[in-house]
RNA sequence: GGAGAGGUGGCAGAGCGGCUGAAUGCAACGGUUUGCUAAAUCGUCGUAGUGCUAAUAGCGCUACCGGGGGUUCGAAUCCCCCCCUCUCCGCCA
């Protein structure tokens, strides 16, 4: 959300910014309701300035036995259209909220502009592309030859893009978690974190997912419950409604969680084995910081996501998003890719995001120190999301036999140097 | 699912129609004093909206005692609905 005192002083600036975006808001509307809003709250205000102080001379004749009857008989009708005005208030003031709610966050300067995602800019990379003296098979033939993989069992129980993991595959799947959870915890500094894969309305609202992105979402409308679709959503809304102390900054949290996504519209893209899932497992980083060190921070928090592929030796390069592929809440963001020599394409296994205080406003967070209140920045990223990381290390560590053999940080994890039919 | 208890400021905890934005204690911040890894003492100490103003400084007004309604001139205090927490019972991994 976009503080509506900086909308009010800027709005022209705001509307180029999300225009970057592609994005379109009726800023005058906002404006409008903004002014009707502040009119009318004055006007109430005064009124109830009046309405208490004339009470208070009730209460004084009251107790002097006097007769105050004129009084109150003023103030029945003064009562009665106060009320009327705060109806009318809070219809302004919600109309109000559901617009704010639903601009997307500005993006950051440095972010380049561009249309599509054909204008995102690599800017560094790592390990070197594989050659192989052998065809190549891609993950999907090679795990389902290994039985690691049983989409169609899945898709028996679930539908398509509920993947079912079997044997090695399921194995490699937890290993790779724990690899991951260990890295982050032992080395990178981070509180682990294992939250509920349910939660509120208000929780999808604070981090940006509702109400714009409702149709991506599962819903449970018995319980009025959406099932996650990153483990983002409940970690960062830990401390929905708080007021952090400056002396704990910054926070950060590791936290595997599945991962549920409808993905309306973009069926057919990518859906070739574990490419592109309704449920999967990722395990995300998320952090609380002043906002004199995010963007600092948010740098190390990547390079955390990159230590995770530089153990496992698998070549990726960075990406940084142009202003069309930023999400909705993001002010800035940098995608990690690995290179699926099977499939021959560069997958997203990281999405590193800079929220500023977009998601803090929202969900107010806020800190306190000697100046007084203000919004924390939150950033998050995925270290990292595990379908696309099992194709790369599939199709990467593929021998001429069919076999698999294991990265050496795994080995400890699996018990194994060699996943052989 | 059933029964009971409770939700008040950073925390603990009073208040139970007007003199309460809220006692008291702790914590925090500033000063004094003594001095040694601390104590004593004085003061300050909620958040948000809004108006005036050059002002994230100051002053004023309004709102907020889990959330939403109601009664009343006036509600933290009375009534209704909902949510949450705790205890007990039931069910259950």
């Amino acid at each position: 959300m976009l503080d509506i005192k900086y909308i009010r002083e800027n709005p022209e600036k705001i509307r180029e910014r999300i225009a970057t975006k592609n994005g379109d808001v009726d800023i005058t509307a906002i404006i409008d309701l903004d002014t009707r809003r502040r009119n009318l709250g004055k006007k109430t205000d005064d009124m109830k300035h009046r309405r208490n102080t004339v009470s208070q001379q009730i209460s004084l004749k009251k107790r002097n036995k006097e007769d105050a009857s004129a009084e109150i008989n003023d103030m029945q009708s003064l009562s009665a259209n106060i009320k009327e005005n705060d109806i009318a208030l809070t219809a302004i003031q919600d109309e109000l909220n559901t617009r704010l709610l639903l601009i997307p966050n500005c993006p950051h300067p440095d972010v380049p502009v561009g249309n599509s995602e054909a204008d995102n800019i690599e800017i560094s990379s790592w390990g070197q592309i594989p050659s192989f003296d052998f065809k190549v098979k891609d993950h999907l033939d090679i795990a389902e030859s290994l039985g690691m993989l049983d989409l169609k069992r899945g898709a028996k129980l679930s539908g398509s893009g509920f993947p079912l993991y079997a044997g090695w595959g399921a194995r490699l799947e937890r290993a790779l978690i724990n690899f991951m959870l260990d890295l982050h915890i032992n080395e990178h500094g981070y509180t682990e974190i294992f939250p509920p894969f349910l939660v509120h309305s208000d929780v999808a609202t604070g981090t940006g997912q509702l109400p714009k992105m409702a149709d991506d979402m599962y819903y449970l409308k018995e319980d009025d419950l959406w099932l996650i679709p990153t483990a983002e959503v409940p970690v960062t809304n830990m401390h929905r409604d708080e007021v952090l102390s400056s002396a704990n900054l910054p926070i950060k949290y590791v936290a595997f969680s599945a991962c549920f996504r409808r993905e309306a519209g973009s069926y057919g893209k990518d859906t070739r084995g574990l490419q592109r899932l309704h449920q999967f497992n990722k395990v995300e980083m998320v952090q609380f910081v002043h906002p004199d060190q995010s963007y600092a921070q948010w740098e190390l928090l990547i390079g955390h996501a990159e230590k995770v592929l530089q153990e496992l030796k698998l070549p990726y390069r960075v990406l940084e998003l142009c202003t069309a592929d930023l999400s909705f809440a993001a002010a800035r963001c940098r995608d990690i890719e690995l290179w699926a020599p099977g499939s021959q394409k560069w997958l997203e296994v990281s999405s590193c995001s800079n929220f500023e205080d977009f998601q803090a406003r929202r969900a107010n967070i806020r800190f306190k120190d000697e100046k007084g209140m203000h919004y924390v920045h939150t950033f998050n990223g995925s270290g990292v999301a595990t379908p696309r990381l099992l194709i790369a290390i599939i199709e990467n560590y593929q021998q001429a036999d069919g076999s698999i053999l294991v990265p050496d940080v795994l080995q400890s994890y699996l018990g194994t140097t060699q996943i052989k039919g």
